[in-house]
DNA sequence: CATGAATGAGTTTTCATTCAT
DNA sequence: AATGAATGAAAACTCATTCAT
């Protein structure tokens, strides 16, 4: 079957340039900000005509809509849970390897801090709703870890949701610290400093 | 001296107007955001013609810089230190009163919250620095105060400055996902949930 | 008559107010052009607030032309015709006394020269017509005297309407060099220039 | 290559666009001034829309002056000297061959006349810069006549660059005066009557 | 009569999007 | 499918003029 095999090219090559323009327009929207950042910059820096653009996608607001889409799925993919059992290697262990992992990832992709903390935030209804829906269901998966570790006696009382609120700003906060500029960073000692601070608290 | 007592009302005639239209600028901004609010949404909201904006502010970028400047005021005020002199309140309860002051000084301006959680994210340059250089001056305020406390042995031993990084975002969070909308909250609740989890962690 | 004494008074002073603001026009006009100066310019400039010009003159156009009127008039005062009754000075001793005093009188006030060789060029028609017709009484003077010259057998045969022409542009052209800029000039070295340029040409 | 021919096409299309909105823009502003034209004004008269005039010229600024300097060049190149050269033609027949060239080329397009003698004098100080060169370029070329004159005994002994001041303001006032508004004229007789007046002055 | 805050029509300019080639 | 010239709605901002005090 020829024809399907060039309609098979075809299409491979279709969605090689369209994601040959969201990973320009990741790098635009990341320095310059969603409004700041005009459709001519991308596509200058991605090499095609205006209209070519407008053939991938509907508009400057939609193309944004998927990189997002795209964005929150991988940092979806670096995030797992932890193994509670038996033969499993030890809890606080798995934890730290999970979050040096995921502040590895997001190391690899600093355009993704920059655009989900900054870029993207405030932006309109649908992107707000996006981020929303990603944050809840963190917090959801945190605090029902943590409701687990209450049954197991691991976790002391206290409301899981505010808590898991807690352990979401914190880490947030520190990515966003640590990650939103372009210094080398120990991901290691992040994690660590994180979930000290998150199981043991503070004080003496 | 009339004269002097006339021009004194035509300034606080003055002043008055262009708080009003700082308020407006408030309420229009946290609603619709920086790029979505328009000149003309905020005139219209003010009642007031198009050149009589451009006769108190220079420009739709200066009024916001202002209203932050306002609110980041209005933020520190609301923030003071605890006392660790003899005689004073034990430590943990003067947190709790100001964690919980904090909170309810926020609760009750929530167009805060919008404004400087999410309008001003990722704005420009200007407000990111003031952004900031807020944020930079409550994590040195925590920090120090961690500081302290560890020479009074009172926080165990860590990084003070990754520390406060993660109280901050901790507090951060929990404003944006309780303060953020408008439902009720029991702030006191709330301020408790951040101090245990930021003094004693998550641990059995 | 106690009353009208002091009407007159009044009078007097309004019409000093505004003759000032003329004043200060004049020279906000010759400095920024007509455009590019704004009555915010010429009130702070003068010292009065923005009703009150409005209270002497009708419009931003209004005062120009009245500027104008009086540019041209003190223009017209100093120039006087040639006296060729018999006991008389030489025509041409007359004819160097009189240009050099021109461009004395314009030397004194070079303000003049910016606003009717610059400003008011190509404004509006009505200035259009007042310079037009300005020239025009030049011209006709000129023209005039050319014929007279020509019945005395003094000029040679010639078109006076296109001399005249030639005369004034050679003029103006000699105002507008010299007398445009700031630079010291010898008013009485132009005026014999120009003379012999126009009754003598430039043949050996 | 029939690609470069299809892209030789659009370049052609493109400077032919921008030709003719350049070509509408003199006819506006040669008649309703710089100030009093609007960029409406122009696109409406071109028909095209507002942002296609954006996308040949930055400003409204920018094309006044390309237009500018398109006038000037085209003056400049109607310009010609005289050939002194044994054999050549009798300096006092070029003369007049050469002025009435001028002045018919003027005649030709006599918005010309209007731009650069009205709209443009006193509009700001590129301007100003642009029209000061080109008449200095033409006072300068003159005088240098005049020296060259001088030394073959042609031209009597006078400070050339007062008289080169002179001449071409003799020459622009005819112009201004005969060629500045639709009526038609005889280009010869004022050439000759220019040159008559430069050359022989006005006395008998 | 003086004041100066208020007005709003009018201007230039931008930029996401369309569509003929 | 690719191009890029054309579009025009919408935005920020100016400034001569008015009018209540």
């Amino acid at each position: 079957m020829p024809e399907s095999a060039r309609a098979e090219r075809a299409r491979e090559a279709r969605e090689a340039r369209r994601q040959q323009i969201l990973d320009v327009a990741l790098d635009v929207f990341s320095e310059k900000g969603f409004h700041d950042a005009s459709i001519t910059d991308v596509v200058k820096a991605a090499g095609v005509a205006r209209g070519t653009f407008y053939q991938y996608f509907d508009s400057k607001q939609a193309i944004f809509h998927e990189l997002l889409d795209q964005l929150i799925e991988n940092l979806r993919d670096s995030i797992v849970g932890v193994d509670v059992s038996e033969g499993a290697a030890p809890v606080r262990q798995q934890l730290v390897t999970t979050v040096t992992g995921i502040l590895d990832a997001v190391d690899q992709q600093r355009q993704f801090v920059r655009i989900v903390l900054r870029v993207a935030v405030g932006l309109d209804e649908e992107v707000d709703a996006k981020l929303s829906e990603f944050y809840g269901n963190l917090r959801a998966f945190i605090a029902m870890s943590l409701r687990r570790g209450q049954m197991l006696g691991l976790i002391r009382e206290c409301d899981p949701q505010l808590a898991a609120v807690c352990v979401l700003g914190a880490f947030r906060a520190v990515v966003e610290e640590y990650l939103g500029g372009d210094d080398k960073v120990d991901t290691h000692r992040l994690a660590l400093g994180i979930l000290e601070f998150s199981l043991k608290g503070l004080l003496a």
